[in-house]
DNA sequence: TTGTTACGTAACCGCAAGGTTACAAAGTTT
DNA sequence: AAACTTTGTAACCTTGCGGTTACGTAACAA
């Protein structure tokens, strides 16, 4: 199928930060105030993190009284991984096919 | 082990143009001007392109004649790979540990 | 209704990313 | 030596990112 390039995901895990925001909320909903106490920056600044997060569908946020609880979309992730997968397996393929063909030629010649 | 926060390789495969060209020249050895021939943007950018894909370990560059030929570098690759996978892992495992919890709740609530 | 809690949003700042054009450098060719 | 090829680098511009402070808003509590 090859989708189209996941560069929103991509980009959003390319910061440390993010990545460590949604190893928190793999397991456990948790509300953004809760998410910030774990980090040195501001409140605000989190807040706008798990904006980049929840555009990329990464993880999806949901209202109970005053506070937003984020959790994360594990299909989504998978479909990233997946992906990626694709992406290796696509140029170690080519490796391997090279490899083949190099054993193959070395066959010929020693026989 | 764990390694540390892999910023470089992430961030450098966010950059679409960037994943195109570690693609091109993941089984074949190629000159710059070759990859910049494959895209719309002028061979400066190009050559960027390829400063960032060599800084994160990506890519490898050697000198022949006037050219300089650039090829991946899949030990490293793998290493972000696995990286990756690990990163996965670590959070899906979370979600297994739940089910497996929430099917022993279910298993007593039944018994 | 007034205050308090838990957020997001707006405005701003510093800085780096990615693009362009112009130039320098190193190796070949004649 | 002079000219041409192939490439990186410098200087510059615009845009976007991640951070801050200040403010707006919605839900709950008194």
């Amino acid at each position: 199928m090859m989708k189209h390039e996941p560069d929103e995901p991509l980009l959003a895990l390319a910061d440390p930060t993010r990545r460590a925001i949604l190893r928190l909320v793999w397991d456990e909903e948790l509300p953004a105030g809760d998410i910030a106490a774990h980090f040195p920056v501001t409140r605000p600044a989190i807040s706008r993190h798990l904006r980049v997060l929840r555009d990329a569908n990464l993880v999806e946020e949901h209202r109970v009284g005053t506070k937003r609880l984020y959790r994360a979309r594990p299909e989504r992730i998978e479909e990233l991984r997946s992906y990626l997968e694709n992406y290796w397996e696509a140029g170690l393929g080519e490796i391997k096919r090279l490899a083949e063909r190099e054993a193959m030629r070395k066959r010929n010649e020693d026989g």
